[in-house]
DNA sequence: AAAGTACTTGCCGAATCGGCAAGTACTTTC
DNA sequence: GAAAGTACTTGCCGATTCGGCAAGTACTTT
């Protein structure tokens, strides 16, 4: 008794947020601009949803150095593999239809 | 040179629409109280949710009587239909990486 | 006449989002 | 060594959105 749609993570839903998370569930570790221009977005915008996603728990901001530049890197952590992999069940579940909540088929079925 | 998620419908990506479309969606027409019974969701909020799908020309209010009593059909329109398998679209290719976004596999690949 | 059914609408406060611009901490260039 | 550039970060701001609650509408049933 309980519709999919509550299973959806409000924090990835946002769709800046799952593209975010999905192209760091395909790349094991990123770096802040290749994520940015994945995404498309700006770096004040990804600064902000990366922090919003690290709050979460769900992505590892990482800093350092590539010769003499500072660089960040973002990952994701096992729970927002998780948390990504289980909103996309909820997903899948609700687009895969309503299905079974109710007796079965058929229109005008009242109650 | 754009990202799926550039692609999702931002009428139907929040969560109550999108769940409303995919219970439209398999269901082919449905009266508001199984659409509000299934979605777990107020009247007051379908309702409201229903108008916005309407204003964005994806679902048909139909209001009839069964017997003396009141009663309104939501379904699907063909540009609804289309939009839900578009963003449905988006939403996998997002979700299947953004492989293809750049050359290739890999991480910490540079510009 | 009062109550109930089946929604609809207005009001409201809370939360979110992105752009723009300034800030930080270094490094490189002139 | 002062100015400029790199790589983000943060604050401010206006716009939009969403849901709950409660009252309203139009009928019908008790």
């Amino acid at each position: 008794m309980s519709h999919p749609r509550h299973r959806l993570d409000e924090v990835i839903h946002a769709p800046v947020r799952f593209a975010i998370v999905a192209a760091l569930a395909a790349a094991e570790k990123a770096e802040f601009a290749f994520v940015r221009d994945t995404v498309e977005i700006t770096d004040s915008a990804l600064s902000k949803q990366a922090a919003a996603l690290e709050r979460a728990g769900y992505v590892k901001i990482t800093k350092g150095y590539v010769g003499k530049r500072p660089r960040t890197w973002l990952s994701l952590t096992s729970a927002g593999r998780a948390a990504f992999a289980a909103h996309c069940a909820a997903l899948r579940e609700i687009a895969d239809g309503a299905l079974g909540a109710d007796s079965g088929p058929g229109p005008s079925r009242g109650r």
